[in-house]
DNA sequence: GTCAATAATGCTGTATACAAGAATAGATTT
DNA sequence: AAATCTATTCTTGTATACAGCATTATTGAC
């Protein structure tokens, strides 16, 4: 059993606001939510400041959870500090990475490849994400790694929906490669300045598809 | 009151952390230091998953919570990560930041160099912190402001005993001098360079520091 | 004498009961 | 009629009681 009740309970929360059913500023009231998961209100405070860590929910004492999408602004600045970050994890790694983790690069590259021929977005996203956290790995400072990891977790519903957009496979393809050729000529700046624009350009991708949304509903 | 109990009681238990009251590896009994700070086992928990949350102790399920002191080699990962962290925000808001701020930097900078000439350590540390803060804040990005600042607050306890470093501080002001030349010419990567190697030197300094302890102890 | 297994103790994780504060609604006053 | 004050109710924060798992010690067997 563990404390594992709270974990499970903050993942299944985290779902449940990704999927809409809690929108921003929505108050997530703790009995209710007890019954709901059938637990008492202990482990449900507890998955309830797990959540408020991660940002997704406020706590505001004597009044309660409130949930906290971050809004527009919060995202493009998650966004540019994803891709800084980002390119901090190439500078370092363009002079620390091991072959083998080269060759894994290369392996999860071809892969993503294959995933855009066959138009098979799920299977590339998973080989986005080796490809990345690979380079997040042979930054080799684990401190880095553990936390650029938590930021790539904390914008992964919103870089999803970034896949749909036509060609942005194909171009990500591009810029994937000359990632990898910066890695392997061993140049810091060259990896910083590819990964940097390769991420920020997700921002500006997403900050286009917010605009439209905007745009649809007005 | 508040929820404040658990925050009081974090923070407390941080400083008997620092004071070394409570080591590295230690087990700290949730009984027992609810009878220490006169309350129950419910607000003493949180006050332990947000010791948690900043890495001050590490939770094991059924196990109980341990003193989690990082390593050596963790806190020269962390040194490097908050030389590059620094080195982002130096970058935007060489291109971001406002006349006012920059006169705020020059106020701090004056107030440091005063104090070193006083050698005072005390008035030095606080303008110093007041002089990275403001470039936080320059960025632009108040994500990464935020982020930036646990970082430093994390690190603090560390880079304190630097300071009684012989010429660290008159060093120390030399870097602080070209940190604003390049914010003041908006020159994006000088102020990278010369940030990320103002703090990376105490990462190196703090690694000296650490190597002379062992010799002595030895 | 040593190792293993079982029992007992002590801790964490969970539930429930209680207290205090905040919000809302109703009544009274201006 | 509107505004303010008060009282009631609902919710959060805290304490305590209970259950389950881990650790340790003791006993028995090899």
């Amino acid at each position: 059993m563990e404390q594992r009740r709270a974990d499970a309970i903050a993942e299944e929360l985290e779902e449940l606001i990704f999927d809409g059913t809690f929108s921003d500023g929505d108050r997530l009231d703790e009995v209710r939510l007890a019954e709901r998961f059938r637990v008492s209100r202990t482990p449900l405070r507890e998955a309830l400041q797990r959540l408020a860590r991660s940002g997704l929910v406020e706590l505001i004492p004597r009044r309660g959870a409130f949930v906290r999408q971050p809004g527009p602004v919060e995202l493009m600045e998650m966004f540019e500090v994803m891709a800084e970050v980002e390119a901090v994890c190439g500078r370092l790694a363009a002079v620390r990475i091991s072959d083998s983790a080269l060759a894994d690069l290369h392996d999860a590259n071809q892969k993503c490849q294959a995933a855009v021929d066959c138009q098979n977005s799920e299977t590339y996203y998973i080989e986005n994400e080796r490809f990345h956290k690979i380079i997040y790995k042979q930054s080799g400072n684990s401190f880095l790694e553990t936390e650029t990891g938590n930021l790539h977790r904390r914008l992964k519903p919103f870089r999803r929906q970034q896949l749909r957009l036509r060609g942005r496979m194909a171009q990500s393809m591009a810029e994937h490669r000359s990632i990898l050729e910066a890695l392997e000529s061993g140049d810091p700046e060259a990896a910083a300045v590819a990964l940097r624009g390769h991420v920020a350009i997700q921002g500006e991708k997403f900050h286009s598809l917010m605009v439209n949304l905007k745009k649809a509903s007005a």
